[in-house]
DNA sequence: TGCAAAAGTGAGTGATTACTCACTTTACAT
DNA sequence: ATGTAAAGTGAGTAATCACTCACTTTTGCA
């Protein structure tokens, strides 16, 4: 699988200035976080399920707070980095004439991204509300740069009539809740039942399309 | 306002049993819990915003544990409670002839329970994951008992014709999805915005109305 | 091959952790 | 008023925490 997009790998073949022990130690503590949370890790742990000396973690980062962010900003960059293309409304109103083709294609391309990297995603949502960096980054991502595109787009096909009249905040926050509703269901809920991706990902599309269609 | 309905004064005046001392300790553990998490949370901490020695935390919870489960587990159960009703659906049914009606009843309903107890509800989703107590609890309620309640209604609204032919798991997914991101949206991610709750709500209930429509 | 810088080590640090226990204070039935 | 059980206390405990540092090993270039 050439599309495995693994974002750790990625990360540890862009910054090849990474030893052996190093990977090692990143690897166990995703594993770690996601499995019992940031706070109820300790660096110790980390470092016997790295097969590495405690004092080698600090010898890279500085502190533990530092180790999680090195781990986690990657992740919401990369998350919304597809979102924030300077172009991308342009490109997409000559490929997708229809909002329901863009909108399946932005699904399949995230939704594969996130199922891929779901122990960094898990992390991420449950360290936001308690780390002001990572809000900070959140929001000024979310906000200023992801939220502006959206509302570009949703015009778009408003203009075209293709979607609703309604302020795009809350059509951005409809299919948002519907798209991270099925991804929380599947991966995070109910992740021993074996989901039937095509049908459940054409059906919210489908319970998208008609709840923001323009006809009364 | 009389229907406050705040789970924490319900718990105390039930339980009437309970010490000064030991309200201020639960109060105190539920503020600290919400805002910094629960394992980043220390008893001398609560001990102190309770104004209480620390001993005396240990003299009615065996572990810091045993508190966070006697504070969390009621608001599992009360949040639950209306769809465990043995006769729920009967009522409903005569109440409300139309899906949309019992929709909005049940919103509005839970969203108020939830907005007055958001401290408990973040440490409820905060903890779930990590407390295997917790997700049992959770998974023997929402699986067996709401499920199955919410499964005859829809079924019921189905045959009626008002409401897409889907299996009810798809249907009771995409519903809960918008009203929980509305939920999350307004008090955890965006609580600076100041929401118009009653426009929202309405908008929010068309969008699931329109998307579960059986409508071609 | 030599050598300096980087990577790795692990015993040791003080601070903090959840929890205990011998003791004092309070509440309340008789 | 008196006795007793429950409530409350806070110094004390061992364990664990994140982090340091003097030291050894490895790496890569001259």
């Amino acid at each position: 699988m050439s599309d495995q997009e693994k974002l750790i790998e990625q990360l540890f073949d862009s910054e090849d200035d990474l030893t052996e022990k190093q990977k090692k130690i990143i690897i166990a503590a995703i594993e770690s976080f996601a499995e019992k949370g940031y706070a109820s890790t300790s660096t110790s742990e980390i470092a016997k399920k790295a097969g590495v000396a405690e004092g080698t973690i600090f010898r890279h980062y500085k502190t533990k707070k530092d180790l999680l962010l090195f781990i986690v900003a990657p992740m919401m960059a990369k998350l919304l980095a597809p979102f924030v293309i300077k172009d991308l409304n342009k490109v997409l109103n000559q490929k997708y004439d229809r909002f329901e083709d863009f909108l399946r294609a932005m699904i399949e391309n995230r939704l594969k991204f996130l199922n891929n990297n779901m122990d960094l995603f898990k992390i991420l949502i449950q360290e936001i509300p308690f780390q002001p960096e990572l809000k900070e980054q959140f929001k000024e991502h979310i906000v200023l740069k992801v939220y502006d595109r959206f509302k570009q787009i949703v015009e778009h096909y408003q203009e075209k009539g293709q979607i609703i009249d309604l302020p795009p905040t809350r059509v951005i926050r409809m299919a948002a809740s519907s798209i991270f509703g099925y991804l929380i269901a599947r991966n995070l809920i109910f992740p021993e039942v074996d989901w039937d991706d095509e049908t459940e990902i054409e059906e919210t599309i489908r319970f998208i399309m008609h709840g923001l269609s323009p006809k009364r």
